[in-house]
RNA sequence: GGGCGCGUAGCUCAGUGGGAGAGCACUACGUUGACAUCGUAGGGGUCGCUGGUUCAAUCCCAGCCGCGCCCA
C-alpha cells in the first residue's frame, strides 16, 4: 500500500541513480531512430545553480524525456564552459585569502596549475546540482570547453580564420577593464545611468582673434544678442581626458563657428595647440556645439579622428592612471602632455586636479548636474575606459551573413519567432569582435612573434617555427603571444565541437545539425548569434540547430529581476529540498508561457507539490480499490461508458499535451496535463468508478479496475516529462503482479488510434457531467443540506433521454445524491426543477424547498436566458449580418437563439408549475 | 532617441474576427469518501483609452496613455 503522502527525498536520488545505471541518458543504440540532440547551454564552472538555469534545464529535459519516450535516439550534451575572467577571479581571490603571492608572482604555469587544482575540485558544481534537478544529461559525455578535443577545435578554427582573413590583429579602441588589465568585448560592458556632470571648458584660441557668439535668440530662433569671444566653449562628462585632445569639433553647418573652422584652439594645461574641424558628430543642441575630440579615449571621437585625420594621443597606463614613463605602448606625447605633478595619478584622481587647474585658469565656465550612462565591466564592476592597444579580432561582419541568411530563410528559426528581429538587428550592425583577453586562463592564442613583430600562426609551434624558418632562411627566436581567447570563442564552437570535431565522428554525423537550443534572451548575442556564425562556417554551411527557443526571465511573486543585491532571489535547491524536485519543475513549467516573464512564489510550489499530493493519492484510491495494469486489457473492448470515456479522454489529453510540447508550449502543455490529471481522471472518473466498483456487476468491476489503470498509466506517461520522480515511483509501485518491463523513463508514448476515441460514451458522460453540476448547483443555491437526498423526475424525457439516464443511474443517483429516477409528463408538487441542454427534471425535495428561494433562483436564470435572446435576436434582426456572415455563423446564431428559446420556455413552463 | 514586449477577474496569466477563460486568492457549505496538501458551490471583468476597417473588434489597423526590457 502506498503511504499517504509522496516523500519526494527518499526518491529523488533513488530514481536518479536508477535512470544513470540503466542507460537511460545515453542515446540509444539504434541507427535507424530518428535523432533528436540538445546541447546544453554551458554553465560557467565557477557557476552554482540558480533558479534560471533550474527553468532552462527543466525546459530542456522536458523536451528530452518526452523525445525519448517517442522512440527517438535522443542526446542531451551537458558540460561547462571556463569562465575566463570570472575563474581567474576566483582563483586570484583564494590566494590573496591565503596570503599567497599574486598571480604575477606566482608566474604563467604555477598559476594555471593552481586553477586546474581549483577546477578539478570545486569546478563544476553546478552540473552536480543540475542532477538534483532530474536532469538527463547523458554525463559519460560531459565536455568542458579546455577539454583536449574542443582545445583542438578552438585551435584549428582561429588558424583557419585567420588564414581565410577573418581573424586579425589591430590597434583599435577596445573596452578596457582596468581592473583586470584586459580587454573585454562590448557585450561584457553594463551600460548604467549614473549622477554626473558636464563640465564647461573654455579652449582660447591660438591667434588671439575673437567672434561673436549668440547668447539669446527670438521665438523664430534668431539671435537677438550677441557676446564677444576670444574662446570656443567645449563640454565634456570626462574632463580628465582633455590633455589628449587633438581637436575640436563642431558641425559643419553650425553658422556660429563657420569663420572659425581651419583655426586652432590653444589647449590649456597641456599647452599644445590643436585645430578645429568639422563633423557632423558635433551637436548644435547640445551645449555651445562644439565638441572636444580625444581620438584615444572615446569611441565617438576615434571615429571623428579617423575621418578628420586627428593624432590618437594615449594618457593611460593599463591601470587607468596617468602615464608616469614613457612605454612602449604608449608613445611619449601623451607624457609630454601630463605635467610633472600629474603624472602617475589615478584617472578619479586626475579628474579633480584637472578641473581645479582649469578653474584656476579661468577656463572652467560652468558645471551642470547631468545624468550619464557609464560604462562598467560586468565581472569587476569597474568603469571601463576605452583604451588604445593591440587586439586580436573576429571580422564579424562577413560571418555574420550567412548567418543572418539561415534565420531569414528560416532554416533556423526563433521560437517565439519575435527574437528574429533582435538577432537581425545585432547581427546586422555587428562590429569587429575583439576576441583576445589580457588573462591566463583559457586558450592560449596560437600566434607566434619573431624579435621584428612578424607574427606566425599555426596550431603548433613547431608549425608556426616551421613558417619563420621558410620565411627568413633559418631558426629564429619565436615568443608566443601572451594573451588567451575569449570564453565565447571556445562557447562558440560547442554545437560541433562536444561532438567531436574536427574529427569526423558519428556523433557529429548523426546529432549536428542539433535539434533545439533553449536559453534565455540576454543570450542572443553572446552565444546564439555566435554559433550561427561558427556554425555555419566551419559546417559546411550548416546551421548548428533547427530551432532556437527563447525563454524568459524568472521573476519574484512582484514581477521584479531576481538579484541578490534586492535580497529576493528563490534559491531552487532550497525549493527541491522544501517541496520536492518535481513541484519545483511543474512551477517552473506551467508558468512558463512565450512572452512573460515566470514569476514564482511560495504559492506557486505549493500548489504543484499539491498536485504532486492529489496525484499520488490518485494512485492510492487505485491500488485500494484493485487497479493493476492488466496485460490482457484492450482498450478497445472496454463496455462500460465510463471507461470507454476516459480511454477516449486519456488519449486526447497525451495529443494535446504532445502537440504543446512540439510548438515550445511548455506551459500549455503542463496545463492540459495537470487538468486531465485532476479535473478529469480524480474529480470526474474516479468519482463515476466508485459505484462501479462498489457494485456486484463483476466484469464491469474488473473492466474498471483495469481501465482505470490503463488510464493512470497514460497520465504517468503524460506527465513524467515534468514530475518524473513521482511518476517514476508511481509507475513502479503500481506495476502490479506482472511488473513493468521498463522503467518509466523508457517507456513509450501514449499513442493509440482514433478508433478507441469513442464519441458516443463522451456524449453520454458530457450529458452526465452536465446534469450533476446542474443538480449541485441547484441544490447548493437552494441551500439544500448536502445529505438531503431526492427523488430525480426526467420530465417529458424521449426514449432516447430515458435510456440515457437508465444507462448512467449509478453514477447519477451517487454524484447527484438522488434516491431514484423518475419519469413523469410534469414536474411534481413540491419540486425544483432545472432544465440542462433544453430538457427539463425536477428533484422532489418536499418541504426541504424554501419556495421564495426557488422562485428567485429561476427568475435570476431566466433573466440570464433572456438577454442571451435579446442578443442573438438582434443579431439576427441585422439584415447586414445575414447577408454578410458566412451561412454556418448564421445558422449557428439561429440555432443557438432556438436553445435559448428553449431554455427559457422549459424555465417558464416551470415558474408556472411552482405557482400552480 | 531606436527596437521589442506587455496592459483581460483581487493576483499571475491563457485566449480567439462571431456565445469572456484557467490557476491562485476570496466567500459559503462539507469530514460515508484516495486526498483538508481535500471536496462541492459561488461572487467577481465597460478585455488600458480614443478613433478606424468590418455585417460583427477584447482580437485587425492608427494614435494616445501607462509599465517593463534591450540597444544607443
Amino acid at each position: 500500500m502506498l503511504d499517504k503522502t509522496f516523500d519526494p527525498q527518499a526518491a529523488e536520488s533513488r530514481w536518479y541513480d536508477e535512470w544513470e545505471d540503466s542507460g537511460a541518458f545515453q542515446p540509444k543504440d539504434d541507427p535507424d531512430a530518428k535523432t533528436f540532440c540538445i546541447v546544453i547551454p554551458p554553465p560557467n564552472v565557477t557557476g552554482s545553480l540558480h533558479i534560471g538555469h533550474a527553468l532552462n534545464n527543466t525546459l530542456q529535459d522536458s523536451l528530452v524525456r518526452y523525445q525519448r519516450m517517442l522512440g527517438k535516439r535522443v542526446l542531451w550534451q551537458p558540460g561547462t564552459d571556463h569562465a575566463g575572467i570570472a575563474t581567474q577571479m576566483v582563483v586570484e581571490r583564494q590566494l590573496a585569502a591565503e596570503g599567497n603571492i599574486s598571480r604575477r608572482d606566482m608566474g604563467r604555469e604555477a598559476f594555471i596549475e593552481r586553477v586546474w587544482k581549483w577546477k578539478g575540485q570545486s569546478g563544476g558544481s553546478i552540473l552536480r546540482q543540475l542532477r538534483r534537478l532530474g536532469a538527463s544529461c547523458d554525463w559519460s559525455r560531459e565536455r568542458f570547453t579546455l577539454d583536449e578535443g574542443l582545445s583542438a577545435a578552438v585551435l584549428k578554427v582561429f588558424v583557419e580564420l585567420h588564414e581565410q582573413g577573418l581573424i586579425y590583429r589591430d590597434k583599435r579602441l577596445v573596452n578596457w577593464d582596468p581592473h583586470f588589465q584586459t580587454a573585454i568585448s562590448d557585450l561584457e560592458v553594463e551600460n548604467k545611468e549614473i549622477d554626473g556632470h558636464f563640465w564647461h571648458f573654455a579652449y582660447p584660441l591660438a591667434d588671439g582673434s575673437t567672434y561673436e557668439f549668440p547668447i539669446a535668440h527670438d521665438e523664430d530662433g534668431k539671435p537677438t544678442e550677441w557676446e564677444t569671444r576670444d574662446y570656443i566653449l567645449v563640454a565634456t562628462t570626462r574632463p580628465e581626458t582633455m590633455l589628449g585632445d587633438t581637436g575640436v569639433a563642431v558641425h559643419p553647418d553650425d553658422e556660429r563657428y563657420k569663420d572659425l573652422v581651419g583655426k586652432k584652439v590653444r589647449l590649456p594645461i597641456a599647452d599644445v595647440e590643436i585645430p578645429i574641424v568639422t563633423d557632423e558628430h558635433a551637436d548644435p543642441e547640445q551645449g555651445a556645439g562644439a565638441v572636444k575630440i580625444t581620438p584615444a579615449h572615446d569611441f565617438n571621437d576615434f571615429m571623428v579622428g579617423q575621418r578628420a585625420g586627428l593624432a590618437s594621443i594615449n594618457l593611460f597606463d593599463p591601470e587607468a592612471r596617468f602615464l608616469s614613463e614613457a612605454t612602449a605602448e604608449a608613445d611619449d606625447k601623451g607624457l609630454a602632455r601630463i605635467p610633472e605633478d600629474f603624472r602617475g595619478l589615478d584617472r578619479f584622481e586626475a579628474r579633480k586636479k584637472i578641473v581645479a587647474r582649469m578653474d584656476e585658469l579661468g577656463c572652467l565656465k560652468a558645471v551642470e548636474d547631468k545624468k550619464i550612462m557609464q560604462p562598467f565591466g560586468d565581472r569587476s564592476g569597474v568603469v571601463v575606459e576605452p583604451y588604445l592597444t593591440d587586439q586580436w579580432f573576429v571580422d564579424a561582419e562577413t560571418l555574420a551573413k550567412p548567418a543572418i541568411e539561415a534565420v531569414e530563410t528560416g532554416k533556423t528559426k526563433f521560437v517565439p519567432k519575435n527574437w528574429e528581429k533582435t538577432y537581425f538587428e545585432w547581427m546586422r550592425n555587428i562590429e569587429p569582435w575583439c576576441i583576445s583577453r589580457q588573462l591566463w586562463w583559457g586558450h592560449r592564442i596560437p600566434a607566434w612573434y619573431d624579435e621584428n613583430g612578424n607574427i606566425f600562426v599555426a596550431e603548433t609551434e613547431a608549425a608556426a617555427q616551421a613558417q619563420a624558418k621558410e620565411k627568413h632562411g633559418k631558426d629564429v627566436a619565436l615568443t608566443q603571444d601572451e594573451d588567451v581567447l575569449d570564453t565565447w570563442f571556445s562557447s562558440a564552437l560547442w554545437p560541433f565541437s562536444t561532438l567531436g570535431w574536427p574529427e569526423e565522428t558519428d556523433e557529429l554525423k548523426a546529432f549536428y545539425p542539433t535539434t533545439v537550443l533553449i536559453t534565455a534572451f540576454d543570450i542572443i548575442f553572446f552565444w546564439v548569434a555566435r554559433m550561427m556564425m561558427q556554425g555555419i562556417h566551419f559546417m559546411d554551411g550548416e546551421i548548428p540547430f533547427h530551432d532556437v527557443f527563447i525563454h524568459r526571465l524568472v521573476v519574484d511573486a512582484n514581477g521584479q529581476k531576481m538579484s541578490k543585491s534586492k535580497g529576493n532571489v528563490t534559491d531552487p535547491l532550497d525549493i527541491v529540498d522544501r517541496y520536492g524536485a518535481d513541484a519545483l519543475r511543474f512551477a517552473l513549467v506551467s508558468g512558463a508561457a512565450q512572452n512573460a516573464n515566470i514569476r514564482v512564489s511560495e504559492d506557486r510550489f505549493e500548489s504543484a507539490r499539491n498536485f504532486t499530493t492529489k496525484l499520488w493519492n490518485a494512485a492510492r484510491f487505485g491500488q485500494m480499490n484493485g487497479f493493476a495494469p492488466d496485460p490482457d486489457f484492450n482498450p478497445a473492448d472496454a463496455k462500460q461508458a465510463v471507461n470507454r470515456w476516459i480511454i477516449g479522454e486519456s488519449i486526447k489529453a497525451g495529443r494535446e499535451v504532445a502537440r504543446n510540447l512540439e510548438n515550445y508550449r511548455f506551459n500549455d502543455a503542463a496545463n492540459t496535463a495537470y487538468r486531465f490529471a485532476w479535473n478529469v481522471y480524480c474529480d470526474w472518473f474516479l468519482e463515476l468508478a466508485k459505484p462501479i466498483l462498489n457494485g456486484e456487476d463483476e466484469a464491469a468491476i474488473a473492466e474498471t479496475r483495469a481501465a482505470g489503470a490503463w488510464a493512470l498509466d497514460q497520465i504517468l506517461r503524460i506527465l513524467h516529462p515534468f514530475m518524473p520522480f513521482v511518476t517514476e515511483e508511481l509507475w513502479n509501485k503500481t506495476a502490479g503482479e506482472a511488473g513493468r518491463g521498463t522503467l518509466l523513463i523508457s517507456a513509450d508514448w501514449p499513442d493509440f488510434g482514433d478508433d478507441l476515441i469513442d464519441e458516443a460514451a463522451a456524449a453520454d458522460l458530457n450529458w452526465l457531467i452536465d446534469l450533476v453540476t446542474e443538480i449541485r448547483s441547484v441544490r447548493a443555491g437552494l441551500n439544500v443540506p448536502p445529505a438531503a437526498t431526492a427523488p430525480l423526475i426526467f420530465v417529458g424525457a424521449d426514449q432516447a433521454a430515458q435510456d440515457r439516464a437508465k444507462r448512467l443511474s449509478e453514477p447519477l443517483r451517487r454524484l447527484a445524491r438522488v434516491t431514484e429516477l423518475e419519469f413523469a409528463d410534469a414536474a411534481p408538487e413540491k419540486s425544483v426543477q432545472a432544465v440542462v441542454g433544453g430538457s427539463t427534471f425536477a428533484l422532489r425535495l418536499e418541504d426541504l424547498v424554501d419556495l421564495d428561494a426557488e422562485r428567485a433562483r429561476l427568475a435570476k436564470e431566466l433573466e440570464k436566458w433572456d438577454a442571451e435572446i435579446t442578443r442573438f435576436e438582434k443579431k439576427l434582426g441585422n439584415e447586414k449580418f445575414v447577408a454578410n456572415a458566412p451561412e454556418a455563423v448564421v445558422a449557428g446564431e439561429r440555432e443557438k437563439l432556438a436553445e435559448a428559446q428553449a431554455q427559457k420556455d422549459k424555465l417558464e413552463a416551470a415558474q408556472a408549475r411552482l405557482d400552480g
